[in-house]
Parts: C-alpha cells; structure tokens; sequence
DNA sequence: TAGATTGTTAATCGATTAACAATC
DNA sequence: TAGATTGTTAATCGATTAACAATC
C-alpha cells in the first residue's frame, strides 16, 4: 500500500471521482465484465484515460500492463479505500414527500449505507411508520443518535430548520451531512457537509439553452 | 454589457458558481439587506472575494468602489444572465416516491421551473392524480413535450430505463435534463445533462470518516 | 476627506494531459 | 513475439489568489 487514507494529502477532487468510478465498476460487474482497462473505464465516463491512471495511483497499482484492471479487484479496492466495504447507519431529519422517498429508497443498502432512524418536528408525524422504522421526535434525536453510533445524516427540513438541526445532529456526533434544503450550513471544519439542490442543476443548465 | 451568453468562452466552472450566488442574494433579500460585498457574500459561501469578483466581471460591472453590490440589482442581473428571469415548463418522467415529492416541491415555481407533465411506465399510474396534473403514459409523451415547447425534463425512473427515456426526451426537443437515476446518460453533446445520485455524495464522505 | 471596495492584472497554484519506458 | 496498457514524469493548461490603482 503507497498511500491511503485521509490527511495523506489525496485532493478532494480525485476523491470525488472515486465514487463515479465505483458506480461504473458495479455497472461492470452487473455486464458480467472481467477485466476494463483506464481507456474503456474513461469512454463510458467522459473522462481521460490518463487522469483514471493518475487518479487510481494515488492509491496504488491496481493494473497490469497489457491486461488492465481487474473489474471485480478495483471495484473492492475502491470500496475499501471510500469505506464503503461496511454498512454506514444513517439518520433522516425530515420526513416530508422527499424524507419518505429517501427512506424507502431501496438503493442505499447496496451501497454502504442504511437508514436506521427518521425525526420530524412535526408531533402529527411522529409515530408514523414508514417501511419498518417509526418516525421520531426531535426531543429523542441526540439521544438515538448517540444510541446508534449515527455518524451519516440526511437533512430533509426546510431552509429556516437545517441550520438549528445541523446544530444538533454535530452535537449528537454526526461527522457527515447531506443537505437537501436550499442554504449552506455552518459546521465545524471536522464536519463534512455536501448539498443536493435540484434547482441550482436546473440552473447550471438554463444559461445554455435557447430561450 | 461587455460580455453575455453561451458560446463567449464563460467557463463552466464559473457558470456553476452563479446559482449558488443567485440563492444567497435570494436568502439576503429575503433578510432586506440592500447591500452586499464580495467580501460578505464570499463569507457566507466560504468562496474568496477575489473569485467572486472575478466571476462577475466575466459578465460586467455590477458593484461601485466603495459601496459594493445592490442586492435586488446584482439578483436581477444573474438571474437574467442565467435566463431563469423567466419560467422554464418542466417535464417528470417516473412518478415513483422521488418523482411525488418533486411533482409536489414548492422550491422549484420561485426560482424559474414548473413542472407542467408527468409521465410513467405503469399503467396502473397512469391517469393518477398528483397536485393539479394527471400522470400520462409515455406513448404520449414525445407528442405533449412538444405540444407545450418543454426543454427541460427531470429523469427518475430506474437505472435500466433512464438511457432509453433520455433518447425519447432528446428526440422531443428536451434541451437540458436532470437525472435521478445512478448512471451516466449517453446524449448529443448539445444536449447538457446534470446528475443528482445521494449515494455518490454519501461516499465522498465516509472516506474522510473515522472507521 | 478617509475608508472601503471594486474590477483587473500578474503571480501562483493545482489539475489535466501527453508521452513513454516498463512489462504483462 | 507483438500488441496493449500500465504507472509515472514532465509539459501544458486553466483556475485561484494576491495585490493595487481607480474611485465611490
């Protein structure tokens, strides 16, 4: 092993990518596909073979010249180096049309995640059941959370709630956040935040289309 | 206007910068705050001043020495060069959970996008009611995307369908898509696509988490 | 006026790509 | 072997930042 693991100076950005590479190393699996090569791997991807190389090798050497890569190695390497080989408990702040369709989103489990816990604000919601979990209050959420050993956590509220519960769940001891309402949210720097906005997609778009 | 519109060499990265501006100033209107600086803006984003006011001077001079930016002004202006001064009709193909939720957003009307038809597979929803439209199957679907000049659709139906969905739509007219389902769309290359798949940006961050 | 902040230029930084020896 | 493809180095490209004259 050359290099892994956090703080080993490994840019953000080529860990971002790592994720799409797994993504299409499943695809691959699925297509009963033994062997790709960074070539093959970038045409599917839009992506230079070269920076496929360059980003993989920051890792180590997953390759053998003349062959390529092993589909099914890399896609565990990859795996084991995201920490994505284990079950990640999840917790769902929000449980409006959006937190229902995350907590009945049968694409997580396969993937290294699970939810585990749901919390709405609103008393009419609470005790609901949703798949096999019950949603539950705010008032239990730090307590649950901690219970749990939650570190992931999806925050479905609207934009005036996130940043008073984004409050909470770090309190609590979540370290990861994936924030669907529309507003940046401030954390301690030892907390990841990434965002989902449909809307600013939508408008990355627009600014190229004919009017 | 010293510069405006696609194809003037803007780069990407800097257009997907703008929404993220465009939200902010919303956010700051909404607190009446009538002025703003690159510094203050820059602050809340965690984005230098120094890029935000190299971003905007791709498009012209916004701000005065000493004063700094006009909020309401400056959100006009982005929202006019990002063409979403205006309300893009928006198709939903797959009305599973996720599809519900976003046929039923609210976040989407203020910003510059209806959902105007929702199209499924399975004709045991077709006809279903959701909010004021009827679900409609997708024989007709190439037909009423062009009858109401869509050129903006959101995909959420399942990985296996998403390819075949996305040619339908581009043989239609749709111009700009945002796809739900986890797996790279194949389109002409006039054609812009953006990816929304959680679990990507789940694992961008359990690399950085303790085990 | 004095202080603040812009828009822009040049310097720096970092990411991507091209090229190729090594080797399966 | 001949062909293919890796991992890596150096070159290129592009984006970010620092600095500052202009000026409100």
């Amino acid at each position: 092993m050359v290099n892994e693991g956090p703080g080993s100076g490994i840019p953000d950005i080529v860990i971002g990518r790592l994720p799409i590479y797994l993504r299409a190393l499943n695809r691959m699996l699925q297509e009963d596909k033994e062997y790709t090569s960074s070539h093959d791997l970038g045409q599917r991807l839009g992506i230079s073979s070269a920076q496929i190389r360059k980003d993989l090798s920051h890792f180590g050497e997953f390759g053998k010249q003349g062959t390529g890569y092993n589909v099914s190695y890399l896609y565990e390497q990859i795996r084991h180096i995201l920490q994505v080989d284990r079950q990640w408990p999840m917790a769902v702040v929000g449980v409006g049309d959006l937190g229902r369709a995350i907590a009945n989103y049968r694409g997580f489990v396969p993937r290294g995640f699970r939810v585990v816990s749901l919390f709405d604000a609103d008393p009419a919601k609470v005790g609901d059941r949703i798949g096999d979990l019950t949603v539950l209050s705010f008032e239990v959420m730090t307590t649950e959370i901690k219970r749990q050993g939650v570190q992931v956590a999806m925050v479905a509220v609207p934009a005036e709630a996130a940043q008073q519960v984004a409050d909470q769940l770090v309190e609590a001891g979540v370290r990861a956040i994936l924030n669907y309402a529309p507003i940046m949210l401030a954390v301690p720097e030892d907390v990841h935040v990434q965002y989902i906005d449909p809307v600013i997609h939508l408008q990355r778009m627009t600014y190229y289309l004919k009017p």
